[in-house]
DNA sequence: ATATTAACTCGTCAGGGGTG
DNA sequence: CACCCCTGACGAGTTAATAT
């Protein structure tokens, strides 16, 4: 799959000319209401796309000419070139924006909607947050692992054959269940943790060999089974990249709600204010 | 009640960017 | 340059709303 045979390959490539995009949807929450400023990726489009009925491309600035020429993979793929990350992005947004009366306005805009700057905020740090879900885990006080009603034993294997580290200070163990299924396990954090079972041949993805080890955590891994486990973890730390990416997308695009109305409202007062100047101005002059 | 459709979530892949 | 992270794109599955 490329991204040239993608379907919005051709509106990404046109996405630095985008300066803005309006999604305006009546009758919508607000949440699903976002003005996407000029440095957000057309992606994002594509992303929203699915929440939102409709979208109205406000203004799109020309197009050059030398970008009509579609069939150009080398350029499109230049033109493809990656813009800041949305933690760079919300960085940048978290920086108080430059009139003071929008400090206190926006106190009052977001108490409504509470946790978004706290948690564009919280997105800077490398924080992973485990959702409770139907497949969590919790680490009970004698060292086992309830999910559900099921428990799973957790041994305490040497870190070399059965613990992986993953980014940043995740690390991941290797254990089996009652059921004989085997599971990766995040360990060293408090608190509620997702545990991925690792798929039997009857779900594995494709082109992955997964050979059962009798559940003997710490016995020396064979070759195709080291291949395998190496492709579960790169797939399990992809899988979290994509869920916190996503969480930060969120973030990011109510962190940019939130900013909407925080301006919509300074705009508002200052129309206020002039029309107020204006009528006194007129006062004194008649 | 069933079929259809839209919206949404999730996992995976691909590829660019950053870093040692 | 290899490795890892991040993220767009895609497909599959689920759910809720609507049509028949």
């Amino acid at each position: 799959m490329s991204e040239g045979s993608s379907p919005n390959a051709l509106e990404s490539s046109r996405g630095p000319s985008i300066s803005v995009v309006q999604v305006s949807i009546p009758n919508q929450p607000v949440q699903m209401q976002s003005v996407i400023q000029s440095h957000v990726q057309p992606s994002v489009i594509h992303a929203t796309r699915q929440t939102v009925p409709t979208i109205q491309v406000v203004r799109v600035a020309p197009v050059e000419d030398d970008m009509s020429d579609d069939s150009d993979g080398k350029k499109r793929r230049e033109i493809l070139s990656r813009r800041p990350s949305y933690r760079k992005i919300l960085n940048e947004l978290s920086s108080p924006v430059s009139v003071s009366r929008i400090d206190e306005e926006s106190n009052s805009s977001q108490s409504q909607d509470g946790e978004s700057e706290d948690a564009a905020s919280n997105l800077t740090a490398n924080s992973l947050h485990y959702q409770q879900t139907p497949g969590t885990f919790q680490i009970n006080a004698d060292g086992t692992m309830t999910q559900g009603l099921q428990t799973l034993t957790m041994t305490n294997a040497s870190p070399t054959s059965t613990t992986a580290v993953t980014a940043g200070a995740t690390i991941v163990q290797y254990a089996t269940g009652p059921d004989g299924q085997h599971y990766y396990i995040p360990v060293g954090n408090t608190g509620t943790m997702q545990a991925y079972q690792i798929a039997t041949s009857g779900t594995l993805p494709q082109g992955v060999v997964m050979t059962t080890t009798g559940g003997s955590i710490g016995s020396p891994p064979q070759l195709g089974e080291e291949a395998a486990r190496k492709r579960e973890l790169r797939l399990l730390k992809n899988r979290e990249a994509a869920r916190e990416c996503r969480h930060k997308k969120k973030e990011y695009v109510k962190c940019l709600e939130n900013r909407v109305a925080v301006l919509e409202n300074q705009n508002k007062t200052l129309i206020e204010e002039l029309k107020a100047l204006k009528e006194l101005y007129c006062q004194k002059e008649g």
